[in-house]
RNA sequence: GUGGUCAUAGCUCAGCUGGUUAGAGCAUCAGAUUGUGGUUCUGAGGGUCGUGGGUUCGAGCCCCAUUGGCCACCCCA
């Protein structure tokens, strides 16, 4: 026997671990609900031709391949064989492998509008918390297999969507206890820099460069920009359009807007993208009670973003981003139908699990399974016991009754390590009396009532 | 994919420059009390020192490989 273990990059979840995890999800899909969002799921594992070559040549590597079936048998072999050739040499995989673990929710997804947008009424709205695996190298924060909680609108241009969408993070962290800041930008602004560098068809490698401003620092990124063949003037317009934000003296949003019209000019492009920024500000600093703010530092790497970029910041802890997304134009064009655009926002579950455990914002009672244990003092007393379970039961009490008549001290013992907060007891003496004793173990009170009166105890 | 670092009981760790039969605390289980737990006391179980090779009279300790954890880079959530 060897010990058992677990593979790379995974975890279990033990059962406080997964009550907390609950706690965050059921919050999050309540907010989702309330805002007209739909569930969608989708199997664990895709076609790989669904999946190679949306995530780039990074990506690819990370995707996680099943080995097909059959591989064993024999009258096969030397066909499988001239197959794993093939694979070595990169090109087709199908004789070994032709499905793989999905990589994200926003592909599938795509794939699942694509096939079904002619029964789909849109603008559709739907969320989505699964699983997802890469074969990324594991590290602080970084899974082989974790969750996507992602929400989603397509098949509408509206900027309301943003503000919704914006809305729905102020909504699900307010009431979970979390202060954050949202950060806004537009690819817009993104792209309209390039331009103005003159180098449109470098946008990503300037948004790769921009987006670990936060990490390493203005020096480091500036020398990102020019291995990545930008020229000295054009590092500096880019310096100069960084600063704005990391400006000391404390700005209001609509200052750091026209500051940074200023350097756009006349662009068009820039002129849209502070339209859209202007837009959501203003609907959302209205309406709610969240902390919005323009960064134009923001950029995300994901390069399929096209319009309005979102990220969340935890103010009350030193973590990154727990939560992310943006407008991307034409999700589904990559599996055959064109012009379904869309927008959607994404929560970084585990991060969010960090956050909260670390500024104790669970609320104490999420250990609570069972709420009330009933003691097994006797086969006499134990037949009462559990005609009482039943009744509480039929009230909707989650409680149980001991499994076998042993000493106090071990059912006691039972009762506080599942943090059952109430204790039945009906020993010989309650039984004479028709009573039971009931104690408050979180207290160490206790009362004795008549059974009949249990029903309607108020625990 | 690249680099660093670590691996001893269920958990957290000790274990000196290589030297008899590998230790502690916590946890677990059992006993003491037996209708009120978290205290105390007594006792017990549990380790082929991640795995496989090598050096040595002798390896938990040194060397090589391998697997896994953690961390950083790449990339990303």
């Amino acid at each position: 026997m060897t010990k058992p273990s677990l593979p790379q990059g995974t975890r279990d979840f033990g059962p406080d671990v997964v009550r907390k995890r609950n706690f965050i999800l059921s919050t999050i899909k309540n907010v989702f609900e309330l805002f007209g969002f739909q569930p969608l799921e989708t199997p664990a594992m895709e076609n790989l031709e669904t999946l190679m070559g949306k995530y780039g040549d990074e990506g690819d590597k990370l995707i996680f391949k099943i080995l097909n079936n059959g591989l064993d048998n024999p009258g096969k072999e030397k066909q499988i064989r001239d197959d794993f050739e093939k694979v070595l040499q990169g090109k087709n995989t199908k004789g070994i492998t032709e499905r793989a673990l999905k990589y994200d929710l926003t592909i599938p997804f795509a794939r699942y509008v694509a096939m079904n947008h002619s029964q789909l009424t849109f603008p559709f709205k739907r969320y989505q918390i699964q699983p997802v695996w890469r074969a990324d190298r594991p590290q602080k924060g970084r899974y082989r297999e974790f969750y996507q909680c992602d929400a989603d609108i397509v098949g509408s241009n509206s900027l309301l969507n943003e503000v919704e969408l914006a809305s729905i993070y102020a909504h699900v962290f307010d009431q979970l206890g979390i202060n954050i800041i949202i950060k806004i930008n537009s690819r817009r602004i993104l792209a309209a820099l390039a331009e103005i560098c003159g180098e449109p068809g470098k946008l990503t490698d300037i948004t790769i460069a921009i987006d670990k401003l936060d990490k390493i620092g203005i020096d480091k990124v500036k020398d990102e920009l020019s291995q990545r063949g930008l020229n000295n003037d054009q590092v500096a317009i880019i310096e100069k359009y960084l600063s704005l934000t990391s400006m000391k003296e404390p700005l209001t949003v609509y200052d750091l807007l026209s500051k940074a019209k200023n350097i756009f000019g006349n662009n068009e492009l820039a002129k849209k993208g502070f339209e859209e920024i202007e837009f959501v500000l203003d609907r959302v600093q209205k309406g709610t009670f969240a902390k919005l703010s323009a960064d134009f530092t923001l950029a995300r790497g994901l390069n399929y973003y096209t319009g309005m970029i979102f990220e969340v910041t935890a103010t009350d802890v030193k973590i990154g981003s727990i939560g992310g997304g943006g407008r991307y134009d034409d999700l589904t064009g990559l599996f055959g139908v064109p012009n379904i655009p869309g927008v959607g926002i994404s929560f970084g579950v585990d991060r969010i699990y960090d956050v909260m455990e670390e500024l104790n914002l669970f609320p104490p009672d999420v250990h609570i399974g069972t709420q009330v244990l009933f003691f097994n003092l006797g086969e006499k007393e134990s037949n009462v016991a559990f005609g009482l379970v039943q009744q509480l039961r039929q009230r909707n009490i989650r409680c149980e009754l001991y499994h076998e008549n042993v000493k106090f001290d071990k059912q006691f013992k039972y009762a506080e390590k599942k943090n059952i907060p109430y204790v039945v007891i009906v020993g010989s003496n309650e039984l004479e009396q028709s009573t039971c004793t009931i104690k408050n173990l979180l207290q160490g009170s206790q009362q004795t009532i008549l059974q009949k009166e249990l029903i309607n105890y108020d625990f």
